[in-house]
DNA sequence: CTGAAAGCGCTAACAA
DNA sequence: TTGTTAGCGCTTTCAG
């Protein structure tokens, strides 16, 4: 059913029944309603390419991700389809395996498709690259960046403060040897983790050698092949328990601290007596460790509920006055559970 | 940049540009280098929408799932996802938060923007409905249905036989009394995991009071509340210990199994020991729990990857000879781990 | 308040 | 091998 039936059918010209549609204050109240009554029986819908053709809109935006599997990628995805939906808007799902140029294929896909406003979690493309999407004129938003950005619009979270909580809970927990297992995206977001974490155990003199440092997969399997290394690493000649020079592990990811814990336990080891760990993210499944995993919590959902709106300001504003880019910083929150030994303050902090 | 400029630019006419784009065979080898440079100088894409009008195709799906959260869900979409990528397709993801309303008006959207097939999830639609998409022509395959819908194309896993197994394990480990929770999608998925768990207890003669069988949230949370009723209902007047008059329960999701050993513990019950806990799904986590879990393992991401080449396959059929509906029913496979307590065969049964 | 007709960008049938 | 032109279904300007 087209637009020429419907207006044969009503007896008037296409022009009228497009105005219903568009323009229905312009319709005389009788032509209106008995056009609106066609529409309704034959469930007429307006050709999408047709009106693309003319609006050049399509109500539709990409969401571009690392990965389709972990929690916190997922829930920043639920917050941005959320308000997407509630805007009327229809998300495009792109999974870039954390690989930029299956990243690049899928936002040329999207700029082919026309969708309206793009989200970028945890982009890996270059500053190059970007140029040329805002060459296309069109609105992206940075999800997940550590590095500002300057020039785009962007949500962040405050990671090297979670950071420096974290390691002062663990300081102040009484651990002296600390190893850290970086994982996560290849270049950024571990960097201001790990800068915190150094600061702090500089700050407190606690020594920090290059072989408590280790980079991992971001991955449960990453951070038990991570933590077994960095056990044997700091294992004293002829000792016969394992890690006795290690007090704490602290993983840049819930995930990598699951693998931790279970190659803690692996190795004949308690946590937290022996090893404790610290994790960082708060995936939902850190309450049901066992023990239960002391962790800084990073607001996934809200992180996409703000990154959509920003789009979504961007795609509804007049294009003649723009604003400057708009960077929200968000804060983590230090969720204090059992895998850190800490005795006293149970419960949460900060 | 649109076909008209390119036309003028290398002196010939649309006719001939739109040639080298869809019938390069049918231009002179000179004639077609030459447009085909000034394309690639100028970047030049061919309008979405003004090809969409003319093919009616838009090399785009859609996918509805119950949630973006759940490991569950998101291997399925992964699978999807990565066979419609290698098929130059694009993926809307549509999630209908297992309600009905959102999933029809989700199907809407999906319609109007013309996706070449829908892939739908655990999918809450009436018959009637179906039948309506039946009527727009628009391929269709259901992932996870477990009432078969014979005309329809549909991926489904044998939950039955998983139960029969799981609960075969459960009576040989030496369990009397076996509480069931049940979550999941509302209606339908349950059941036949309940039948085979009847099954098996009628045929050995284990009692099945109505207060062994408990419909909880499918969640975490659900899990938790259920199992510490089930304890609480399965409990002796008067005996200290609670749940004193239960040996295992099976849950019919590992979601809900995860809760559930959080609330064994809880009341200061130990696993296996006390109470025994066997999962269904096999999550990601299920191995790091404290005892490992015992579980059914779904094959989630071959779930979506063999769904997808169904739909692909229909997509691409020729609309003259329609092959019959496909189904295809996946085997689960036992994983057996610690949470049962059975104290031979740890490793991989069946 | 309504209709005729041009145009959005592209494809393909038909002619040359 | 190439060009001309009629659509695809809709919106909108311009007349009436």
């Amino acid at each position: 059913m087209n637009i020429k039936q419907i207006a044969k059918k009503a007896g008037v010209s296409v022009a009228t029944v497009s105005r219903v549609l568009n323009h229905p204050e312009n319709v005389a109240p009788a032509t209106k309603e008995r056009i609106q009554k066609i529409i309704e029986q034959e469930e007429y819908t307006p050709n999408w390419f047709a009106q693309g053709l003319n609006f050049n809109k399509t109500k539709t935006i990409g969401l571009v991700l690392p990965y389709t599997i972990g929690s916190s990628y997922m829930e920043i995805a639920g917050g941005v389809e959320e308000v997407a939906r509630q805007k009327g808007y229809i998300t495009f799902m792109c999974n870039m395996e954390r690989n930029p140029q299956i990243e690049k294929e899928y936002i040329d896909h999207l700029i082919t498709r026309k969708v309206d406003g793009i989200i970028l979690m945890y982009s890996l493309l270059s500053d190059e690259y970007m140029a040329w999407i805002r060459d296309e004129k069109i609105p992206a938003v940075m999800i997940g960046e550590n590095e500002l950005r300057p020039d785009w619009d962007s949500v962040m979270v405050d990671c090297r403060e979670g950071a420096v909580h974290m390691t002062a809970h663990l300081v102040e927990c009484g651990h002296e040897t600390i190893g850290i297992l970086c994982g996560r995206t290849p270049e950024n977001e571990i960097k201001s983790i790990l800068q915190g974490f150094k600061n702090v155990l500089k700050a407190s003199g606690k020594k920090l050698q290059p072989k408590q440092i280790y980079e991992v997969e971001n991955s449960i399997e990453g951070g038990y092949i991570g933590a077994k290394k960095l056990i044997a690493e700091m294992t004293s000649e002829g000792s016969e328990k394992p890690g006795d020079q290690l007090d704490a592990i602290f993983a840049t990811t819930d995930e990598i601290a699951y693998g931790a814990m279970d190659a803690i336990k692996d190795c004949g080891l308690s946590i937290p007596d022996d090893i404790a760990i610290a994790g960082f993210g708060n995936y939902k499944m850190s309450n049901l460790m066992e023990p239960k995993l002391t962790t800084v919590e990073e607001p996934y959902r809200l992180m996409g509920i703000y990154g959509a709106r920003i789009l979504f300001d961007r795609i509804e504003e007049k294009s003649e006055k723009k604003e400057p880019p708009k960077h929200i910083i968000l804060k983590t929150k230090m969720r204090v559970r059992k895998s850190c030994g800490h005795k006293e303050r149970i419960g949460e902090m900060f």
